[in-house]
RNA sequence: GCGAUCGUAGCUCAGUUGGUUAGAGCGCCGGUUUGUGGUACCGGAGGUCGGGGGUUCGAGACCCCUCGAUCGCCCCA
C-alpha cells in the first residue's frame, strides 16, 4: 500500500521546539522594534516574473543562472520564488504608486529561496527579516536604519559577539574609477594570486578584496582603497552616516575591503557580523541601492534597506525555555473526563492557557500533568479539584473561583 | 560544481584486531508501589545496523558504488 516515505527537500528545515521558540522570538522581536521606528508591515508575492529578479541583479551573474529556483507555469511564463524582498518591494513600489508614500518606510518577513550548497546557516528554504526606505536620499535614512538593526540586536540579546562593519562604495563615479583602479593594481600581480581569484579580476573584481586564500590577502593589504576615489559629495554622505551612528550611539568600525557585487548599490555597505557562526558570520547585511529603481524601469529612485536571517540569529539567541501553561489538569478517573473537558473549556474562556492529561494510565496522568511545569497543578479524581501552585502563585483565586462552578 | 567527515531503536549513543541470538540511557505503552511538584521497581512495543554489490568459513565493522546528513570551498542578491 504505502511505499517509502517522501524525504524533505535538501535545504529545507522542519523547525520544532526550541528552535521554534527562538524563531519566534526573532520574529516578534522584530515586529517590536520595528513599530518603534514606525516602518509600516508589508505582505509580498512569493514569487514574482523571473524578470523582477533577473534585471535587478543583472542577467549576467551566477546567482541568476544557477541560484534562483525558477520554473515556467502553465502559461508558459518564467515565475521564480523570490530570492530576496528587495527587488519584489522596488517592483510594488513602481507598479502600486507606492512613490505617493514617499518617503517609504516598509518592514516584512518571510521565507525566500536560493539553489545553493546547504551549510551551517544557509538553508535553500530560509527566513529574513527585512527593513527598507525608499525615496529617500539623505543619509538620516541610513542613520535610522542602522539604529533600528543596532536596537533590534541588542533586545534579541545578542549585541555583544556582534560588530557593524561599515564601508562605503562612493557614488556612481567614485565606484568606478575604484573599480578600475583596483582591477589595474591586481593585473600587476596576477599570476601570484590565487586560482579563484585570479577568475575573479575578470568577472567580480571587487570580490577579490574578501578572499580568503592567504596568496591573495597579502596584496590586499595594500590594494587602492576607496578613500583616494571618493567624491566630495560621496566624503561628505559618509560623514553624516558615521556622524549620525555616532550621535545615535551605534559602535561601528570601518571595513574598507565590504563590498557589494552588484552594480546598483551606491554609498553605505554594511554587515553586522559574527564570529560565532563558522563559516556564515554576517547576520544582517544591507546598503544603499540608489540604481535598482531604474534598472526595473522607474525613474530614478534612492534607497536603503536591510535583510537578517532569522535562522542565524535564531542560533546566536539560543534556546528558549518553553514556557509552561497556567493550568495543567490531571484527570485521573475516567469517568471524570466530560467534567475534566468542561472545566478546561472554562478556564480557557477565562484567559488561562489549559494542557489536560486524561488519556493513558489514569495513574500516570499526575505525573505527566507535574512534568509540564505550570504554574498551577491541578487533579481532578472522585474528591473533587485539587490545585497545588507555589505560594505566590497569582491568579490562583481565580481559577479556584473557575473551578468551583463545577462542583468542588 | 568541488572537498572532508559521518549514517546502529522515536532521540542521544555503545558495539574490542571481523566471531554465537545487536545493546544501554532517555522517551513511549502497560502493571505494581507511592499518594501529590516530577518516586521506585517490573514488563512490553520498537532495528532488513541508510541502500546495493563485493572480500571472507563468518561483515554493524573491511573494499567499491549509491543515497542522505553535517561542515567547508565556490557563490553570496
Amino acid at each position: 500500500m504505502s511505499g517509502k516515505t517522501p524525504q524533505p527537500i535538501r535545504g529545507t528545515q522542519d523547525i520544532f521546539g526550541a528552535d521554534a521558540e527562538s524563531f519566534a522570538f526573532v520574529v516578534e522581536t522584530f515586529e517590536r522594534v520595528r513599530r518603534l521606528y514606525r516602518f509600516r508591515r508589508v505582505e509580498m508575492p512569493v514569487f514574482e516574473k523571473t524578470e523582477v529578479f533577473a534585471r535587478s541583479l543583472g542577467e549576467t551573474t551566477d546567482v541568476v543562472s544557477k541560484e534562483m529556483y525558477s520554473f515556467d507555469d502553465r502559461g508558459g511564463e518564467s515565475l521564480t520564488l523570490r530570492p530576496e524582498f528587495t527587488a519584489g518591494i522596488a517592483r510594488a513600489y513602481l507598479t502600486d504608486g507606492w512613490k505617493q508614500y514617499a518617503p517609504l518606510k516598509v518592514a516584512t518577513h518571510g521565507p525566500l529561496f536560493r539553489y545553493e550548497r546547504p551549510q551551517k546557516g544557509r538553508y535553500r528554504q530560509f527566513h529574513q527579516l527585512d527593513a527598507e526606505v525608499i525615496g529617500a536620499a539623505e543619509p538620516q535614512a541610513d542613520v535610522e536604519l542602522l539604529t533600528m538593526a543596532d536596537q533590534l540586536l541588542k533586545e534579541l540579546g545578542i549585541a555583544d559577539g556582534v560588530t557593524l562593519q561599515l564601508n562605503t562604495l562612493g557614488d556612481g563615479d567614485s565606484r568606478e574609477a575604484w573599480r578600475a583602479a583596483l582591477i589595474e593594481y591586481f593585473s600587476a600581480h596576477r599570476a601570484e594570486l590565487s586560482e579563484d581569484s585570479q577568475d575573479r579580476l575578470e568577472r567580480n573584481p571587487l570580490r577579490i578584496l574578501d578572499s580568503k586564500d592567504s596568496r591573495d590577502k597579502a596584496f590586499v593589504a595594500d590594494a587602492p582603497r576607496i578613500d583616494d576615489y571618493l567624491s566630495a559629495e560621496a566624503q561628505d554622505f559618509f560623514a553624516a552616516v558615521t556622524g549620525g551612528l555616532d550621535a545615535a550611539g551605534v559602535a561601528w568600525s570601518r571595513n574598507p575591503a565590504l563590498v557589494r557585487g552588484l552594480d546598483y548599490y551606491r554609498h553605505t555597505a554594511f554587515e553586522f557580523v559574527t564570529d560565532r557562526l563558522g563559516a556564515q558570520g554576517t547576520v544582517l547585511g544591507g546598503g544603499r541601492y540608489d540604481g535598482l529603481m531604474e534598472s526595473l524601469g522607474g525613474p530614478a529612485t534612492p534607497a536603503v534597506g536591510w535583510a537578517a536571517g532569522i535562522e542565524r540569529l535564531a542560533m546566536l539567541v539560543g534556546d528558549r525555555e518553553i514556557a509552561g501553561p497556567d493550568v495543567s489538569l490531571a484527570v485521573e478517573d475516567n469517568a471524570l473526563i466530560a467534567k475534566g473537558i468542561a472545566a478546561t473549556a472554562a478556564l480557557r474562556a477565562a484567559g488561562f492557557s489549559v494542557e489536560v492529561f486524561d488519556s493513558g494510565s489514569p495513574r500516570k496522568r499526575y505525573d505527566k500533568a507535574a512534568k509540564v511545569q505550570a504554574r498551577a497543578l491541578v487533579s481532578l479524581n472522585t474528591g473533587g479539584f485539587n490545585i497545588r501552585s507555589a505560594p505566590d502563585t497569582p491568579d490562583v483565586d481565580r481559577i479556584n473561583q473557575v473551578l468551583s462552578q463545577f462542583g468542588s
